[in-house]
DNA sequence: CAGTATCCTGTCCGATACTG
DNA sequence: CAGTATCGGACAGGATACTG
């Protein structure tokens, strides 16, 4: 990820991009939440080169996604182990996940979410915490958050007055 | 994003990564979701250069989350529609948007996501459709689907064998 | 086992100029 | 307005060798 001066960085959606753009971040933190934590763990399940992960596991440890801990005196051994922040990425992994099964999956699927103690499948979708109520890109919109800045005031007020059915192709 | 060839194309997350991988692509998804659809709109919107607006426009387009529209005969004009496998991308971007307004915002929030009837703003959790029980790192767990090859019931299995608390930093 | 050190390639991206 | 053409730079990622 290159340095953006964009004035979209107020945008929360770009800013985590800054944090966790590169194409194996996300992937480094996927096999994170399958309990991986040791650095020869995660570059066989990936198949990545050392430097390289070397390179993303310090970026996301100073990104504040892992912790780096030491489980073993001697010889000093490190583990990267998620932090808060880095469990609260979950959901947006699970997302992906979702998304590729449904539309990359090449004939059925190779791999499903399921729940941990029934082992049945499960169908992630986004609703809001309080009223349940569905997210979907027809029912929300953005608005103005506390620090709303000048700019995104005005930049709002303009994408109301966009033709809101934009996306209705073929429904 | 480089053609990969790990083992691991067979995990849906890292094919969705060789969909949208790029930086751009899901900035662009974002304003598409906000009812941009033409070039100019989302140039101005993403600060973003011509060429490199095209490059992610066209391959957005050839991996079928937009479609090319014409909207005008002469002079020629297209416009860029979200198809239902990009719409179905949604919950991507949200859940990227509130972990970003969740830990990377600096002392409040600039921007919210609101019901758009009422107005008052939502808190989007993962659950699964059917129960409803929320989805989290530690309560779901992959299984094979009906195209699980050799190789990944192995790898399930080894998993399956991990410190299932590996993430369980301060709690 | 857990990395670091080098070297190299690809390409994502930025800037700018130009066209119907 | 909606792009294409060109050039250059930065860096992610690959391959490989080496260390405690």
């Amino acid at each position: 990820m290159q340095p953006r001066k964009s004035a979209f960085s107020e945008c929360p959606a770009a800013r985590a991009l800054e944090c966790v753009g590169e194409w194996w971040s996300i992937l480094i933190l996927r096999d994170a939440f399958q309990g991986f934590t040791r650095f020869d763990e995660f570059r066989q399940s990936l198949g990545i080169a050392p430097n390289i992960l070397s390179r993303r596991l310090a970026h996301l440890t100073e990104a504040g996604m892992f912790e780096r801990r030491l489980y073993s005196e001697k010889p000093p051994r490190h583990e990267y182990v998620l932090t808060a922040k880095g469990r609260d990425f979950f959901p947006v992994v699970v997302a992906l996940f979702a998304w590729g099964n449904t539309h990359l999956a090449p004939k059925g699927e190779a791999l499903l979410l399921a729940d941990r103690k029934t082992e049945r499948p499960v169908d992630p979708i986004m609703v809001d915490a309080g009223s349940k109520a569905r997210i979907t890109s027809t029912n929300v919109v953005l608005i103005p958050g506390p620090r709303a800045s000048r700019g995104m005031l005005k930049r709002l007020a303009s994408i109301k007055a966009l033709r809101p059915t934009a996306y209705s192709l073929e429904e």
